[in-house]
DNA sequence: CTGTATCCTACGAGATACTG
DNA sequence: CAGTATCTCGTAGGATACAG
């Protein structure tokens, strides 16, 4: 993909997780490809801040890391579809936890962000 | 802290709790404060491929999304301890949950991630 | 509907050196 | 021991345009 200049240490756990969900959008990624939008348009249209050209990057790594999977059906026009695979929804119950965190404390959140961005 | 010229968008929890743990040791300056070692200096032996500077920088980014609280006494030496706060330590659990799964899937992930930095 | 190639910029983060 | 100032750079990610 990249090559590193910067050595990448890899200690403990969270270096390891921080390494595969590094990236702007693959967490919400893959929350969408568990709810059901597979194809990469559905995607696109649900993380509209994003260009296509990063997303099939992000995409990509996620497969590398084999999280996803991608089917590419031999049809006109072309289809493609993304899948978690069973390691990959190994990592749904802790984004959900992750989301929820960020639902319950929504408001404080919110004020405490903006205030910063001022 | 830095004039963003790119904007945010906060549609989700996602989003928000990204906004808060956004930065490269964050997640590990948390751990490590509930850990015990409240000290800078502890941190940065702990941490010691981050800067002074950078740990600096995001300990005070902690600290103003109230996740953490410093105390700062005066004597000499100087000595500085950062804790968490009570909205700070129901992140724990999440960043728990997240190392956990790295060390879980540790060979795996270790091969995954160096295979792909040939 | 897909994907990739090119070009470009914001910004996170490192190094160093200095003050209290 | 603690903190900040300055300078610098790598690179993730945005924009655009084209190709299968």
């Amino acid at each position: 993909m990249y090559e590193r200049k910067i050595p990448l240490n890899l200690n403990c756990g969270l270096d390891l997780i921080g390494e595969v969900l590094y990236g702007k959008w693959k967490i919400r990624l893959l929350w969408f490809i568990n709810e059901g939008h597979k194809r990469p348009s559905e995607l696109q249209r649900k993380i509209s801040d994003a260009s296509r050209r990063v997303l099939n990057m992000q995409l990509k790594e996620l497969e590398q890391h084999e999280l996803i999977t991608k089917v590419i059906y031999a049809v006109v026009p072309p289809k493609v579809e993304y899948s978690l695979t069973d390691f990959g929804k190994t990592l749904i119950p802790i984004i959900a936890a992750l989301g929820q965190w960020g639902d319950d404390n929504e408001t404080r959140l919110r004020s405490l962000i903006l205030k910063e961005n001022v």
